[in-house]
DNA sequence: GATGAATGAGCGTTCATTCAT
DNA sequence: GATGAATGAACGCTCATTCAT
């Protein structure tokens, strides 16, 4: 099997157990069931880990929005989808995201994460496109800048409910609501 | 001076300098010029400096967009004054915001910083809900709610800028118009 | 106590007895009586000991040739007894003087050693200078440079007789006289 | 081309070129252009290249000494020409020569190196008898032990230059007077 | 014979924290 | 209160060596 994916995922899941600050290599290469020497032959640091993390993460979310979000469904349905999805992903990777939004893995590593990021924004951006050649929503709206505030938007209101605790459900629910009628205004869909 | 506010007011300005995975205790007491054992007079451990360092940010940052924005402006100038004076703060600071916004702090002290953080919160809802009886922006909106959203909007937008390069004018500009544009809509406000 | 000085006594000690490649700072720090952490305090690095080192040994090799060595004895006496104590100390520590001539203490620091040795070569130099002010050595002398030939002579000599095996005091008797008589000659030296 | 030989020649290739110390058996393998494993095969561990080094060194060595020795020259020339071709091998080869002479590589292989060393020293013995013989030189000269008196004092001479630089060649010419001249009183050489 | 991915014991180094002064 | 030398647990990382292919 593939010793570089086999790290990546396990130290997602790692990291989502015991937090990012506390896990040690030594933690990562025991779960993998690796020498620790192994783990230098693919990362040469435990912050060399991030960007690989980060294509994964944005890969996993990516994919579940994709999946939550009917091809078919009205636009209006298809940003309620898309707050479920992102919120949904928030409460069983916020730790992961945090880490990914703060400038922490060091500098040097930062520009590949534009390029991470981007398959992300390109979805949304093409969501928003279809939106509005078809009319129903404002024509005055920047496409690919407006999926950068739309995510923005969006995976900070979900941080805000789950950051303290992944077990919101009544907060999650009232304030995918507000995010909903909040976008609903800001890119004026057209019902 | 009072040797607590020494500390924190100096860390902050390390953790702008050199980043905050790569700064010491030693760098700080250094900076400060104190003795390494004077710091722990003051806080028992380097975590503990956290909640200050969010709590003094939190102000610096009400503090900036309170003067940024003038009590008899409209509201929709007020937006764009709030605008600015986030994306001057998030220019400035973001390495620190990112801290705080991360879950990177040991858990236990969370907690501390829903309180440090409500004043902020507090005052853009105070703003909104000036707005509303006034009728200028919808009336559906939950003001309390609505003030988070449109600060986590807000300050992504600006750390989609500044995370890679603090020198980004132009961009910022046409960021920040955009910024504007979206919440006009979301906020539904009437000229 | 003075921590420094007794760091470089202990790995002296630690080294001629076990061997340099084969001490590691934990051995240094154990047999000083100190924690590791204090090693540090005071040099970067196991290579950084090597200049205090040499600075050391040559104090030591000096000090034992300038007790062997009588003031008033002639010239020619003089020469078998610098000889002797050359002997002798590198019998004792001719581990050390491996070290000392190898390049091995990587390059950073081989600027400090040439200081370091001056004061042995200057006062070699001094005893050639009397002698051949007395005319008791052949004028042709440059003596600077001819006190590093000596030096270079006998420690090679001696060292062809330790490197293997300390004890060897038959060889060494044979090969002290050769030096001399070589000596006697190079130096044209009169009785 | 045999193996064995491809990795001793390599080792010294890259031992000159990136230090002794700092060079791993990596570094080896990877500039010899054969795999990890298959240095194993020829040698059982990284101090086994040792003698195999010293061998090729002092071949090395011997064969530059004798084609620059012209055999029909009078005796005191073949002395220059000796100096100068332990000056030239210490130039390019200081750090190994180090290596050689240190005790470094560890004690098992000692022994080895005497015997290596051996066609060296006989070699020059060789030189001396003959000079002996004709009366050339004092006759209460020992010729092997004062051979490896010439070698050391040549050898360290030239350290004395190369240590800190292999471009010295103002301070080379004048040392080289200096042993020159030192060699001709010592065994007392007739014109 | 040749390979090179995998190993893991071992070491150097860091740095938050303590405490005698 | 203030100091800063001393601490030592903790961890990152290296690299000689192995072995299945």
């Amino acid at each position: 099997m593939n010793k570089k994916e086999l790290i990546v995922q396990v130290a997602i899941q790692v990291f989502r157990d015991q937090g990012i600050e506390k896990t040690k290599i030594s933690d990562i290469v025991k779960a993998a069931g690796i020498a620790q020497g192994t783990f230098y032959l693919y990362f040469p640091s435990k912050l060399a880990l991030m960007p690989a993390i980060a294509e994964v993460m944005v890969e996993k979310t990516l994919s579940i929005v994709q999946e939550t979000v009917q091809d078919n469904a009205p636009f209006s349905v298809k940003i309620e989808q898309i707050i479920d999805a992102i919120f949904l992903v928030t409460r069983d990777y916020h730790e992961i995201q945090a880490l990914i939004y703060s400038g922490l893995a060091s500098t040097e590593h930062l520009r590949e994460w534009e390029t991470v990021y981007a398959p992300f924004y390109k979805w949304i951006s093409e969501r928003l496109e279809e939106a509005r050649e078809q009319g129903i929503i404002r024509e005055s709206i920047y496409c690919d800048r407006t999926a950068k505030l739309v995510i923005g938007l969006v995976e900070s209101a979900a941080e805000q409910i789950y950051l303290y605790d992944s077990e919101q459900d009544d907060q999650a629910r009232v304030q995918k609501a507000e995010v909903n009628e909040f976008l609903i205004h800001a890119l004026g869909i057209k019902f």
